[in-house]
DNA sequence: TGGAATCTTGCTCATCTGAGCACTCGGGCG
DNA sequence: CGCCCGAGTGCTCAGATGAGCAAGATTCCA
């Protein structure tokens, strides 16, 4: 840090004018009388201030977003739309996950051509959309679960809780994926995968016109250990081979490939490429153990929208202070 | 923190409105076009997330004040004047410290009428104060000490450096106090202050035109125990019976009174009287570690200005987050 | 030193914005 | 049932502000 920097006497006097512009709110004419100066000099002062960065303007709201690091996303990443909150005056992960979900509940309320049929994910962070949507948020959207997810030892049914809960809220059907997330054995998967009922959920998920889902960070809070899917151990293995975290209940690693392609292989939902090609696919990914993980979403082309918050956003562009 | 409050649509309109304004700067017709509103509503809407207090504003520059916080601290305080430094982006008390001691310089520099005669204290910020004035920052202002300060065990001189440092830079005389700051008996110190030499320092202090000082937190990184004069456990001492710092070298409790009337006997310089009485007397203060003695100070008029930084300046507003 | 290039300054003008005012709409009350 | 009151809305108008321009100041070489 450059402790000795020089400041001119021009930097001094737009710090003063700006005191005065921002905080006593005067008129550039009078700051011009006060501090001897033209108004015109006091106007290039303050625009001068602002060029620097030296005024900073923030929104201090659960509901604000930040346009402009919305608008880098999406040059920098061709994304075809980016939603960032806010994390002015964020205590923890827990608000800044609380706020992403609303944002995505906000989005999907104005997502036009409002989707047939959405396939979900499921997880904290879906459970928290489903919550943030208003009862009639729209008229007739159907839901499909994309991946497994009968909880092994937790109170069974949140993923399906979470799927009922947004479709019913659209008046629109659920379709549950009824099946679990992975499997011990490759041929007890593609047994379960071929039969009648779990497959014709996967046709329907493959077709589903737009996808909502999150992600999970390879480590021992995952949604899969703490599911009994997976033990501390594994992950940790997944990890050593690369993994940055999971979509739909697969691990990829930081360039968006699938990091074990035999557990890959055990694992029942819809396949990324499902996702890559799709549409309309929303990831919904908040909080500071999930930057890699989403770089790895955006990086890879696994989603056409993010919703997320403004540090992960700032990491995925690779401009942290 | 009332989580579960209602956002009005009005509310969330200004949030965007704002974000567009602000951030995207465009002008409230725009986004009166985008948002469906009428370019007034925009406007109205704008105030209201002014007044609602949404919109932050922040001058981010170690030059910063807040002029809001010193107007409401000389409205409240009767203070003659406040500086108060702004602590935004600031890293650690040091940053702060030498922050406030730049304004000090500043406001020295531009304090009229010129005191011909400067009364001053001495320690680590008047030093720092010292530094950051410019050479030639006055035309014959002469120093004084008004305080004993030979240091027992420290690189003798910093003390007497300050005063000769600040009177040089004015091209004015210094006049050192040549004393122990505290004695260990009552008849060492009567006696050295009816020496010739040490009584017409201490008359010319007392007629100083103006007072320069900073005070000391009273705790194990007391000055005072630095320098040896005093022990750890005297100053715990000092502390159970109320003190909560010292001011030119006398122990104050939080109305301002002296807490140990006997160690205040043994103590060389002038009376805080002098101050209470003086038309100008500056009391520059900085870090967290001195609130409470910033706020005796100010309380009970041992200063008529105060330079210190914006959270020191809260505190003594008694409206700390 | 001269003169060209650049920066700075003061200004005009068009635009943006806030204050104030008249109007409408909706609900409560006689 | 109609009237009144207050909140909210659209508008006028004047003050505030930013863009652009030309004249003056400054710098930098030759």
């Amino acid at each position: 840090m450059e402790r000795t920097r020089v400041i001119d006497t021009d930097e001094l006097l737009s710090i003063r004018a700006a005191e005065l512009y921002y905080e006593e709110n005067k008129t550039q004419d009078e700051i011009g009388t006060l501090l001897r100066l033209t108004r015109w000099k006091v106007g290039r002062l303050l625009a001068q201030a602002k060029a620097s960065g030296f005024i900073r303007i923030e929104i201090v709201h659960p509901r604000a977003r930040r346009l402009s690091v919305e608008r880098r996303l999406r040059e920098a990443t061709g994304l075809t739309d980016a939603i960032v909150v806010s994390s002015a005056g964020v205590a923890g992960d827990e608000e800044l996950q609380s706020r992403t979900a609303q944002a995505a509940a906000d989005y999907l309320t104005g997502l036009r051509p409002v989707p047939r049929t959405l396939g979900i994910s499921w997880g904290r962070t879906l459970h928290e959309v489903a919550l943030h949507l208003k009862q009639g948020w729209a008229h007739g959207v159907n839901v499909v679960q994309i991946n497994g997810g009968v909880s092994l030892n937790r109170r069974a049914g949140t993923a399906a809780a979470t799927a009922v809960n947004i479709a019913h809220k659209a008046a629109g059907a659920a379709t549950l994926l009824p099946s679990p997330a992975i499997l011990e054995r490759f041929e007890t998967k593609q047994a379960i995968e071929s039969d009648r009922a779990v497959a014709a959920v996967l046709n329907l998920a493959t077709a589903a016109s737009a996808y909502l889902f999150s992600a999970g960070q390879a480590d021992e809070n995952s949604a899969l250990v703490d599911s009994g899917y997976l033990t501390v151990e594994q992950v940790a293995e997944l990890v050593r081979k690369g993994a940055v975290g999971d979509i739909v209940g697969r691990y990829i690693d930081s360039n968006g490939n699938i990091v074990d392609p035999e557990l890959d292989g055990r694992t029942v939902g819809i396949q990324l490429e499902q996702l890559r090609q799709a549409k309309t696919a929303i990831a919904v990914i908040a909080g500071g153990s999930k930057h890699a993980i989403a770089r790895a979403i955006v990086g890879s082309g696994l989603c056409t929208v993010l919703v997320t918050d403004e540090d992960t956003a700032l990491a995925i562009l690779g401009d942290e202070a």
